[in-house]
DNA sequence: CTGTCGTGTCGAAGCGCTTCGACGGACGGA
DNA sequence: TCCGTCCGTCGAAGCGCTTCGACACGACAG
């Protein structure tokens, strides 16, 4: 362990010939040096591999370079999606200089509360708020600047940010409309979902059931929720087919769902893709490991995160942020089992003229394919 | 923003009645102080809410109270897994009194020389190390008291704690022999896997081999490489059956492969679970999202990460710990659909034998189901 | 009764940085 | 020519904490 003493500020000053506070200065920009000064000086800390100890910055200049980031950790929430998140703010942050703290909800308020206290971080983004977070309570107390992916109850003064659920519910409902479906479901979580976050599946459902009404009398829409578990999954989908046997088309808003809802259709002799439509709001990975692949909307999980780092550096910056930011969704569907093609939000695909040629034309017509993501 | 000024260790000095340094000691313990002084100081604490202010600290102590946690996040790995890990880390480190600072495997060696530089953490977590990593050479030449997860190739003087590979592949091959099968195989990542880091695929083909081998004439085995797509997945699963007629099992480590490997026996008219025997290597979800539910082996990551992060802190205080850590597979087997069951490592089922009685035995016999993960 | 030790507490000296006020010199206007 | 400005740089004063040495004070041995 150990390794060379720790290079300071004193010892760039020294190397360039001048004093400590100069070479603070050229680093941060607040005072005007001379590009001869400024050269010496950088080329100083080039050298030596000067690096400002982070404590003494912080203790200085009441600035820690530190953001945390607050993830449910435990349970719930699906795990891949909230590692995207993660990617997504760090590689921000690091764009604006700052470092990622990680912090699990289990810290709870408390935590809020030391990490406030202890000037460890500048900011905060608390992920996974719901509709009545005490986190949130102990946050609007501590006066620490944060941006919340979510929506609570008393949003008053706080900065949000989330994916348009209701935006997406309609997309969901607009694809499998478009799709010639005449009769659609929405098959969403197990209750307890509904009950614990009103804003999230609530949303989706909404915004799903709003427009099968818009659409008029010839549509006939209904959302059910359905528990995550093979069998239940199995014995929602007979039910929603024996009550409903023109139906023609379902949203599948439940990740660990999908693959058992394509066995029972299968079972009940629906051919996805062609008599019936399937649509899924979750990870792309569920989309695509069945078979055939189905279109999907996405949580669009670094995308978020950029905004939401994004809107905390600039709070941060003492900029003014919107109170509440809804990000669209996009549908992405795929076809032949090949690339995906990303739908730009209100962009609109009749798939029952989809064919080889419409996919080349779609693909050559600007629409972007997904390359990280 | 901003909020009530910063409570500091003078006012509760001054509220105590004592002298900044004696409220430090109390805090620390680093030197006897009287019950009654120690009591007025925790309590002026609480009630001020004081917390020191991390950046004067990390000046004075020359330690920071973070350990940062290098992950891959970009792509590969498999992402709950990774989200495990972290959770797993930060939730122990907490337990240290420490905070973790995330970092992605991007940043490269330049990001570990600045953290270093910065002294912003006090060690390291290095993440899914491969076998030639520029990053474990500037670990090397830094000093910065770390641990890794993974093997590099020259671990010479480094702390690496990982899953034992090697007797994860055992395991799967004693289980399928275990289970009545005489022709198996084992279905791997991709070849570019296999390339990029010889140790993590390349140990479980061997594990699984070698017990082939040991077992005896009777027991023919064999591995091979699979990309995971499901095309892929399709024709080398026909492939192989179509050289080995006789194949009755199979262990899988792959995981996207997982559901199209079942489709590709059921089409093949392989009855899994009955004349068939699959099992994965690969995370719970995996093993439990298909039909039937597979036996599998899985990466504890919260396991490591605490192993890794317990480690760590034993370094920072100066105790030794060994340079290598293997942590032993455990073997999930699932009947029925039911609750699965863990085996401890060594301990065998027949499943020639299993029926409900067994299941009821097996529960009450001591054997814990798994809670959380 | 004096000297010696321990125990509990204090004061002061930094840790490495930022930032404020000051200052010397160049420059332009009067 | 002199003075006011502005620009580039410096020195010093902290930021809030830890830690070292010093110092009372009571206990105890000589």
């Amino acid at each position: 362990m150990g390794g060379g003493r720790g290079v300071t500020i004193a010892d760039v000053a020294s190397r360039a010939g001048v004093a400590a506070s100069t070479v603070s200065y050229v680093l941060s920009g607040k005072r005007s040096i001379s590009p001869e000064t400024a050269q010496r000086v950088m080329d100083a800390v080039a050298e030596l591999g000067y690096h400002p100890h982070a404590g003494a910055r912080s203790l200085a200049s009441r600035k820690a370079g530190v953001i945390a980031m607050m993830l449910p950790l435990r349970h719930g929430m699906h795990l891949p999606v909230l590692m995207q998140f993660a990617s997504g703010a760090v590689t921000e942050a690091r764009r604006h200089d700052q470092d990622v703290l990680l912090m699990t909800a289990d810290e709870g308020p408390a935590g809020l509360a030391r990490v406030a206290a202890s000037s460890i971080v500048d900011g905060l983004i608390l992920m996974d708020v719901e509709v009545r977070d005490p986190r949130v309570e102990a946050l609007r107390r501590l006066g620490l600047p944060s941006v919340l992916i979510g929506f609570p109850a008393e949003a008053e003064g706080l900065t949000c940010v989330d994916l348009d659920f209701s935006a997406a519910g309609r997309e969901c409902a607009e694809y499998l409309i478009g799709s010639g479906c005449r009769e659609v479901a929405l098959l969403g979580a197990s209750e307890a979902v509904y009950e614990r976050r009103t804003g999230f599946a609530e949303r989706v459902r909404s915004g799903f059931l709003k427009r099968g009404l818009e659409r008029g009398p010839d549509v006939r829409a209904e959302a059910r929720p359905c528990p995550d578990d093979p069998v239940s999954v199995q014995r929602t989908v007979k039910e929603l087919l024996a009550a409903r046997p023109a139906l023609d088309g379902l949203a599948v808003h439940n990740e660990p769902a999908v693959p058992h809802v394509l066995h029972a259709l299968a079972d009940a002799g629906r051919s996805v893709g062609e008599d019936f439509h399937v649509v899924v709001i979750g990870p792309d990975e569920v989309a695509e490991r069945v078979h055939p692949q189905l279109p999907s909307v996405l949580v669009p999980a670094e995308r978020l995160a950029e905004i939401a780092v994004g809107h905390l550096m600039r709070k941060l910056g003492g900029v003014e942020v919107p109170d509440s930011t809804l990000v669209e969704p996009q549908l992405t569907i795929r076809l032949f089992e090949r690339d995906p093609v990303l739908l730009e939000p209100g962009e609109r695909v009749d798939l029952l003229a989809v064919d080889a040629d419409l996919e080349v034309q779609m693909r050559s017509g600007g629409v972007p394919g997904r390359a990280g993501q």
